[in-house]
DNA sequence: CGACATTGTCGAAATTTGTAAACCGAGGGG
DNA sequence: CCCCTCGGTTTACAAATTTCGACAATGTCG
């Protein structure tokens, strides 16, 4: 899944400084994708997957706090925003924006590294979940590796997409997940806002799961924001 | 939720800097713990069992930097140092010992609180995962997990943004939530004044949680302040 | 008792979701 | 090559949910 993937997006505009940092980011173990452009970051980001984007705020095209925001949207990891914008009220904002830390220019890249070093430390300790081996959650089982599905001791016949779906939603289950992030991680393209494919999957699943839209014990609607997979409420393990 | 444990430990020696960034915490919804020696922080926090430790480094006792690494041996969750000590190196090795963040004083309380709420975002994501206690006031009980009510032992059938703002209540059980409030955290955007839409969905809770506007036993309406839920055992004084 | 401010409730308008039906393109026989 | 099937997407419309303003009811203060 997240193979050839950078570790570290760096949005930057100012070439030098960038492929300093970039460099001595390098020599410490890391690999880097350098974006000069905001309005490029999140098609770069797209293309990069990395484990943490290092931001700075006076970008050419898109500002750098939005963008920020639109990234927060569809990426759990860190974010470290790096500016000579060195205010308390511009950290603040900065912070609100959803990065999760906040470093005036100039900055020793020692200090940076260590930063970083700190995000990751903490990131990486969840993020463990990503080819296990079956997901069991109440009477439902999910086996990736063989790709099938089990209700009750019955199997469930899922087509591909729906079966991914449903993967994505038990890696996550007790997360809610936006119709942008399914979008994101399932097709690895940009949700127009319009698209309704997800939602009539959804409605199959539902189907195929014997669960209900009104009533739902599994996949649940939360209204403006996307679906989740309930944990195992049901009682059995905790 | 945990209950009985406050939310921050503050490890700082200078008593009238320490009891400023309590109050300040405080007021934002934080419950504060402080202590003052370093060789008595361990045992505190063994006490208090806090989501985040604020930690000063020059202390009485022991020195914070040996205690940030004792400390990381048997707490998972976000410490933040916050001291004079304002060198890069300081920095690096700070950040090294295994703190989450590093800020030099003097800090404005209000990056403080910004970063501190950065820490437990990240944190509280993805320990929502384990500690998915249900909340119980009276015959009410809020599984957060399942997002499903129960009154009495009857399941109430409410809507995502109904069950936000109960959430939201519960979780402030006896605390006046004013709409500007409310708004910020279920929406992420100002009150403008006046929008009546939260009063509307107070209106359809009171109703499905057989609850009255005029004699409220559950939602109370605190006039020019906001909202509360009343913990059970509770007459009418205020 | 007014004058004013705040809250309760209702319902229309706007937004978002559920779902069935139409559509489309890629195989797979015949 | 044509026809058929199947998974997947898009469209269309109904249903559910939320927003927001109108207006009555209620509380506060002089």
């Amino acid at each position: 899944m997240t193979d050839n993937s950078v570790d570290i997006l760096l949005v930057e505009d100012d070439r030098r400084l960038a492929d300093l940092t970039a460099q001595y980011l390098s020599q410490n173990g890391f690999s880097v994708a350098v974006e000069f452009r905001g309005d490029r970051a999140m098609a770069r980001f797209n293309a990069e997957r990395p484990k943490v984007v290092l931001l700075d705020l006076m970008l050419p095209g898109t500002d750098g706090l939005t963008l920020c925001r639109e990234l927060r949207q569809i990426f759990d990891g860190p974010i470290l925003i790096f500016t000579a914008r060195d205010s308390d009220i511009d950290q603040v904002i900065g912070l609100e924006a959803g990065a999760d830390d906040y470093v005036a220019k100039p900055v020793d890249p020692m200090v940076l590294l260590a930063r970083t070093r700190a995000l990751l430390r903490r990131t990486e300790k969840t993020e463990s979940r990503d080819s296990i081996a079956d997901i069991c959650l109440g009477g439902l089982r999910i086996s990736d590796a063989a790709q099938e599905v089990w209700l009750d001791g019955e199997k469930v016949d899922l087509t591909t997409q729906e079966f991914e779906l449903l993967c994505l939603l038990a890696r996550h289950a007790g997360k809610v997940l936006s119709r942008k992030e399914i979008f994101r991680l399932t097709r690895g393209i940009e949700y127009d806002g319009l698209d309704r494919s997800i939602d009539g999957r959804i409605s199959k699943l539902r189907r195929k799961l014997n669960d209900s839209a009104t009533a739902p014990t599994r996949i649940k609607t939360v209204w403006g924001k996307g679906y989740l997979l309930a944990p195992d409420a049901w009682g059995d393990s905790v």
